[in-house]
DNA sequence: GATGAATGAGGATTCATTCAT
DNA sequence: TATGAATGAATCCTCATTCAT
């Protein structure tokens, strides 16, 4: 069924149910996997006229990675109470990551699980999303730890975080069960990170 | 140029041959962008006799994924000093992790990230691994702080403490600069996950 | 030399010339022999082409044999005289046959020599062709001779006319000598069946 | 499961096992389909030894259908009485195709279905087989009516005797239903033949 | 007499991509 | 703005056939 069906519809309007198709198709099956013939059909639209808009299917994806990537580093951006405690900077942080995720999984299926086959060219466009939130988890950890942002251990930090983020998220999108809210995995994770599990007490 | 050359190899080398060249090369492409016939000039073999042992690509990939799976999950195994305190146990089990994704980059590869691409038919056997290690990561996790290994806070920081584990240990796989060794990523995510960042003292 | 050459021709004169390229091809070779490659280079046409109209080799195949055997059936069926005695009717229809498949030998080959290859999934298409001409023959023996159509000897004196028909056809098709026209063949079998070899007295 | 299995056969009798193995084979899935893998592991002896005794698929093939078609034709004369007047003789012959067919399903299915897909290199060999036969009927009924063999007339009556006993006996082979007797076929058909449908009462 | 090991060649099928309108 | 028609280039996979033992 197409997405819209409409004729003449304005550039803009139709880019943006391209990339809405292209987003879902290439969640489902991967970069390779995707057909453009599947992603024209999901779009309401033909061949052709995709190809007029976004090139090819590699600029396609990378649009689509650059979408999500951009969505997801405002939704942190904009959750995190600057000038706050670097504690409550990273809690608001954590909050806006898993909310966003959990709103959009198909984006976040695109980058987490999609995106990151190695070898294919726009691997470049994730590594810098996933760079511009280390650095920004690591500034957190140095402000908050008092070392320097470059320093090795802090940079081990930051990883060790934004991998520990991007799993629960990742165990929520897939779990078969109820699916635990943002605000829980949100606070699991700060205990786990900020207190360590040495002091974790668990529910029961 | 072919990995071995030599000819009328009994059939339990060739295989070997087989999945060393097959992992290589899914670490470099990931599993759609490999040809067979890639494959099958790296392991010094014809395409035939490629499918003759290994029946079509996806068993082949399956073959690989579980023998690099059941090898990292040896090798943490092997690692973790059985009876002792879970603090200890950890450490080991996180040493073990590390020195071997190290070890063997080309399997870290193809398991962590040429297999999880959603949609395709083996992604169950990577789950299973995972799966795996997450649980006795719960095992551990209950034992040192007295919750049921089925607690979902429980199951939370297992989550969260693997995720931690694969994003160092993909850092130390990439990381253009000098890679930190096992040791000092498992002594830094030891101090992240159980003391926890708020005690966190970096090295300066 | 491609059959038609001219460039964007519409769909449904397409098919029907991979239709035609095909049928022919099939006639030459058979199903398993004839290769994909030669039929679209018969049809003028590219590969990809044939398989977005017609799918695949085996629903390629099926389309040629429901063709070729709805012509038939509509040829033999329009040249028997609705209402005349029983006689009269295998008359016609006999005629009908005959010309058919002298004025189209290779949809006769492919019917009768390549689509019987037992085991492949279109032998049913086939069978039910055969079928529903058997069939015709049975009314008209048991209207002629006052038998139940369904009786077994009835069907078997269906049966024996049929095949006794289909051989006439091959040889005509076959023959390297001067091929005997529709016309004696038909004389020929109306006396046959119908008069009994004790009463046939040969030309000479 | 192999049909011996033991080792150290002499050479007539494995020739033979391969000969039964690959006229089932054969028989199942058709010359081009039949895969001499198939066939080496029905016969319970490797591919090299099949190719050591037979030579090549098209010659296996060959052997398969000259052993068939030779006692098809013996079976056929050796049912004929001999010095009987040509009704007789016919009954006699019938009988004996009829009862060999139904008891040879496999070499029936192989000659009759497999074996006459045009284009292929052994068509002769059936084409020969049947010419035989056609003949030996040609003789038979020039003698009953008085015309020369040769006659095209004659010959016109052979092929449709002919064709209309192979029809019968596809039929039997191929019936969902009980299987009509060899003998009542053969006397469906010499009525028909003999005495015309004209003059043919049926059972009721 | 018999086989495990190995391959050259070819066939079906799919896909990203482009004209011509 | 929008599309029906068309293809070059791969890719997976199979098979008849042969060595070396």
């Amino acid at each position: 069924m197409p997405a819209a069906g409409g004729k003449r519809v304005p550039r803009a309007v139709r880019e943006r149910q391209m990339l809405d198709a292209a987003v879902a198709v290439f969640a489902r099956r991967g970069f390779r996997a995707a057909s453009m013939d599947e992603i024209a059909e999901a779009a309401g639209v033909s061949k052709p006229l995709v190809y007029l808009y976004l090139n090819s299917k590699e600029d396609l994806f990378t649009a689509c990675i650059r979408r999500e990537a951009d969505a997801l580093t405002a939704a942190v951006r904009d959750a995190v109470e600057a000038g706050a405690p670097p504690e409550r900077q990273l809690w608001g942080g954590l909050l806006g990551f898993f909310e966003h995720t959990a709103a959009h999984p198909d984006g976040w299926t695109v980058l987490y699980s999609q995106a990151r086959t190695v070898g294919e060219p726009f691997a470049a466009e994730v590594a810098s999303l996933r760079a511009r939130i280390v650095d920004f988890a690591a500034g957190l950890i140095a402000a908050a730890c008092g070392g320097a942002p470059g320093a090795p251990e802090v940079a081990a930090y930051a990883y060790a975080l934004v991998g520990a983020a991007e799993s629960l998220a990742g165990w929520a999108a897939t779990a078969p069960g109820p699916v635990p809210a943002g605000r829980e995995l949100a606070a699991s994770l700060m205990t786990f990170a900020w207190s360590g599990l040495s002091r974790a007490v668990p529910a029961q």
